[in-house]
Formats: C-alpha cells, structure tokens, sequence
DNA sequence: CTTGGAATGTCAACAAGGCTGACTTAAAGT
DNA sequence: ACTTTAAGTCAGCCTTGTTGACATTCCAAG
C-alpha cells in the first residue's frame, strides 16, 4: 500500500481524491445527456423512444439474436421488451422469424426499413462519437474504454465483451 | 486532413473506425448501468428514485443554489423538479429558504438527514469510481474525462466547468 | 408417452418521472 | 402603474419500467 510515503502515495494517488471521483461522476451525468440527444432528438415525433433505439441498435448488432437474450443485454423484463418490440413488428421494422431448431425461440431481424433507421439513429450517435474522439486523441479513447469498462458490473461487462467479439 | 497519406491517415485514424465508435457508445450503454446500479439499489424501497438522488447530488454540490439554476443543471421541468423537491422538503431532507436579497427566490440546503442520505448515495457512487479508476491508472483516467468533456453539449459543458471550479 | 420446465406472448394494473398547458402569487425592475 | 421573473400548483398525458397471473408451444427427461 505505501508507495514511497509522503502525503497521498508516492506514485501519485491524486486522481484517486473524492473531488477526482466526484468530477467523473459529473462528467458521466452530463455526458450521457449528450450521448443520447441526438438518437432522442430525431425519434420523438415518431411513436418511438430510447427503448426502441436500443432494440433496434442490438438487434442490429446481432442479427438473429432471441429475445431473451435481447432481455438479458437490455436488463428489462419481457413484457417491457415485448411492448416495443411489438410496435416494431407491427410497423415493419422488425422480423420475428420462428426458430427452426427450437420453435418456441423467435429470431429477430432487421427489415430493410429498419436498418434504415438503425442507419440514422447511428449515424447522429456515431458522429457525436467520433468528434469526441477526434477532439481528444487515440490515446484519450483508449483510457476512456478502460475506465468504462472497468466501471461496468461483472455480469454487463461479460455481455459487452461478447458483444465485442462477433463484429457484424 | 492529409496527414502522411496511406490508407486510414498517416497519423493513425483507426481509432475513428465506425467499429471503434460502435465499442464506444455500447460501452457508454454499459457503463452508465453500472454507474447508477448502486445508488438505485440503496433508494430503492425509500420513496425515492433517480431524480431525488440528481436533485439532492447537485443541492449538495451548491448549497443555496436557486430553484430556477438546479432546473437548468437538471435540465428538467420546474413541475418535474417540483415533484421531487416538495417530496424532498416534507421528508425534511432539504430546506427551501427564502432569499434575503430577492424574496421571489428560493435557496436549498440539504438538511443534517439530508446529507446522511447524500453521502450513503455518493459513497456508494464513489467507490465504484473509486476502484474503475484504480483498476485503469491515472493516464486512462484522464482520457476518460478528456472524451465526456468532448462529448457534452456546449451549454451542458458550460454547466459542467461551473461547477468543477468552485469546489465545495 | 407423459410430464416438467423453458421460451414466448399477453392481459391487467401500477409507479416513476418525464412532458405540456393554464393559472396564481409575490417580488423586482422599469 | 405595468411588465417580467421566480416559484409553485393543478390537471392530464406519455414512455418505460415494474409485478402478477396465465396460455401456448415445445424440448427433453423419465
């Protein structure tokens, strides 16, 4: 635990100080308003919401997946999923194709009116991102993946790292 | 823009792939889980939810901030806030004092109970921090906070610096 | 073959926390 | 005096989350 000695470590445990802590959780707070204005910006008007942009991000993401393992990434209950997928079934975004090999399991896929949605919702995101990293540099994004990876539960960062794995 | 040549830019560009961006913002979706898991577990069963801990974080942050200066940090309604302030008041964890200079204003205090709550939320809050911050050394750290800066709308940013300087 | 349990879907009811619109009160500002 | 601002309130609506109960379908184990 002693570094060196003096007054706070030796190698420096400054970025550990509670005002340190408290400024990256401001910074989470105001970033993530950010994160998701654009997505919200265009989808209100249409009968949608954040929740149907993030079926339609990971249905995207794993096209084919089940919806209980859409449940399980989203962390909400099946009839709160099912209220959203529903409208996208309905309004022809989404494909619901019964299992071949287990038939109860339905297998979700993207029509092509909703990837190009999926396609506008992740362009403004996308964009948004990407002048963030630009403005901070490769070695800032790769800092910001560690800290948020290293902030996310166990269970979650299992997900996101499988997720990470089967690129599209 | 053409900073060598070759394909992707000189300088490395890679880190500005759709497929970075793409592990960015799911990691953003993760992450954020995480970052409000604690504080939601310890409200839950109280009657309060997410928008009193936002309320009570930022009344603490600025003690004897006005109504109209926490509306605009929160960037909700005044009847939404209100909700939540009039529930916040009646418990007795803030106090809502009528301003001296201008009497139409009204300056908020946590109460002694009120900053018991804050710090069991912040604690809880601060040691996820505390130990992703840990885990990822300071260099990350500081990329992690360089890139939600740059993520922030210009105004929200402007909020954010505000508050950063003056320290509790 | 039967039965248990898993995967899915659906109905109903509810709560939190956003929103808009209309309106009041009190105090400042001009 | 008149207007604007700060705050609060009432009523009603929407989205998105929750529980609980229940039906259907179908795989798999006994």
């Amino acid at each position: 635990m002693a570094e060196h000695s003096g007054q706070g470590g030796g190698e420096s445990l400054l970025f550990l100080t509670d005002e340190q802590l408290r400024k990256g959780i401001e910074a989470m707070f105001f970033a993530y308003r950010g994160f998701t204005e654009d997505p919200d910006r265009i989808l209100e008007g249409m009968d949608y919401g954040r929740a149907h942009h993030r079926a339609i991000h990971f249905i995207h993401r794993s096209p084919g997946t089940t919806v209980t393992n859409l449940l399980s990434i989203l962390g909400v209950t099946k009839q709160s999923l099912n209220r959203v997928l529903r409208a996208l079934v309905e309004d022809g975004l989404v494909e619901s194709r019964i299992g071949r090999q287990d038939k109860r399991e339905r297998h979700l896929h993207l029509t092509e009116q909703g990837r190009a949605l999926e396609r506008e919702l992740s362009d403004a995101q996308r964009a948004r991102m990407r002048a963030a990293y630009r403005a901070a540099g490769p070695v800032a994004v790769q800092g910001f993946r560690q800290v948020l990876e290293a902030m996310m539960d166990p269970d979650l960062r299992r997900q996101y790292n499988t997720l990470k794995e089967n690129g599209p």
